[in-house]
DNA sequence: TTTAGCTTGTGAATGTGAACTCAAGCACCA
DNA sequence: TGGTGCTTGAGTTCACATTCACAAGCTAAA
């Protein structure tokens, strides 16, 4: 299968691999099986090889996959090897969030600069960066950024999602409850709450 | 297709249309056509027309769909009829965007209880909710409520998540980044908000 | 070198959802 | 009342993803 593209479904769960690879290998280990991994993240091992097949030979038979080249390779298949400078806008409960969230490192990802339109926010600095007005967003362009994280009520996103398009940026993670209207070679992922939260009580057993 | 059962990805997307369909009615319409909710959802209309038609006929050929029957049918399926309570675990920066974030309501959710193990923090009101000590986890049992929401480090989450279940709850949405063992009768959802902007990078044009 | 015991890699079968098409049905107007 | 235009509902086809089963291949030990 080494020359097939890679489903849309399988890149969905490389991100969770990693992570639990990267769990794995700061414990100390070198190797994995498909069995092993699929207990841990709770998965079938037979989901694991397809998924692994489909970007070459990394497992050794009788041995298991040699976790280090499996982390390289899935950080270069997700273009996670370079570091990925991204600006956030909206520096509220949850941009604060954001800014302190430890997961971001795990990807290779930087938080290089924050915007607020706030007048009492302007000027401090959180985690090692300085919040600007949210005015001076363009000036971004220089700085050659191309993640946006959108974290601003629902009314100031569009407005946010421009400003950052206009600043270059090649993709944005909105957290604001809308649709964004940008050019379609921008990438948008949202991730509204609420909604995940909304399907909880079907799923719950009816006792 | 009346007796069908309805398919997952159908379930999935019924929050996004509710949303959509809630937004609409505020704005005064009545009626909305598989095509307009489309357009305004960016999805495609025969997406929208097979969904619905899982669960019934609500539309009026030449005219389209009563939003408020529609909004109805789907809150009943979702179960949002009743109002759900929900108990927060951990108010740093992501607890209190969860407090704070106003989409919560529009699904019939309301949190009641918030706790957390800071002592700075136990006694203050915020949000109209009393922050309690983490340890008066179980005391929840009596208030009947079945959801619970994590958002304490990873290091927290296995144990609020226990402390949680043995509370009575049926459901819990996790932002820890982090696989929680819990009975099969319980339903998990875990976000982490880190995984998929993990993904943008591969989605984003080469350019 | 041979054997035993694992584990991978992958084709085939199965399941599931998306895309498309079109007949049937409603409203409105002449 | 009849015709026109629009919209739904659902059957069909197609594409994709999951599950399964098993041959191929590695390691280690005797």
């Amino acid at each position: 299968m080494r020359y097939h593209k890679i489903p849309d479904e399988t890149i969905r769960r490389l991100p969770v691999y990693l992570r639990g690879l990267l769990f794995l290998s700061g414990e100390g280990r070198q190797n994995v099986s498909s069995r092993d991994l699929a207990d841990f993240l709770s998965m079938n091992p037979w989901q694991i090889r397809k998924d692994f097949s489909y970007f070459g030979d990394f497992g050794t038979r009788g041995v298991g996959y040699d976790i280090k080249k499996l982390i390289k390779q899935i950080n270069k298949i997700l273009k996670l090897d370079v570091v990925h400078k991204a600006a956030l806008v909206g520096v509220g409960n949850l941009g604060l969030a954001v800014l302190a969230y430890p997961g971001f490192g795990v990807y290779n990802f930087n938080i290089v600069a924050a915007f607020d339109a706030d007048r009492k926010k302007i000027g401090k600095k959180i985690k090692g960066v300085t919040v600007e007005d949210i005015l001076k967003i363009r000036a971004l362009k220089r700085k050659k950024i191309d993640l946006g994280i959108i974290a601003v009520p629902r009314d100031a996103a569009q407005e946010a999602a421009g400003a950052l398009v206009n600043a270059g940026v090649k993709g944005i993670l909105n957290f604001a409850p809308c649709y964004l209207n940008v050019p379609k070679k921008i990438k948008v992922i949202t991730i509204d709450i609420a909604m995940d939260l909304a399907r909880l009580p079907y799923y719950m057993s009816a006792s």
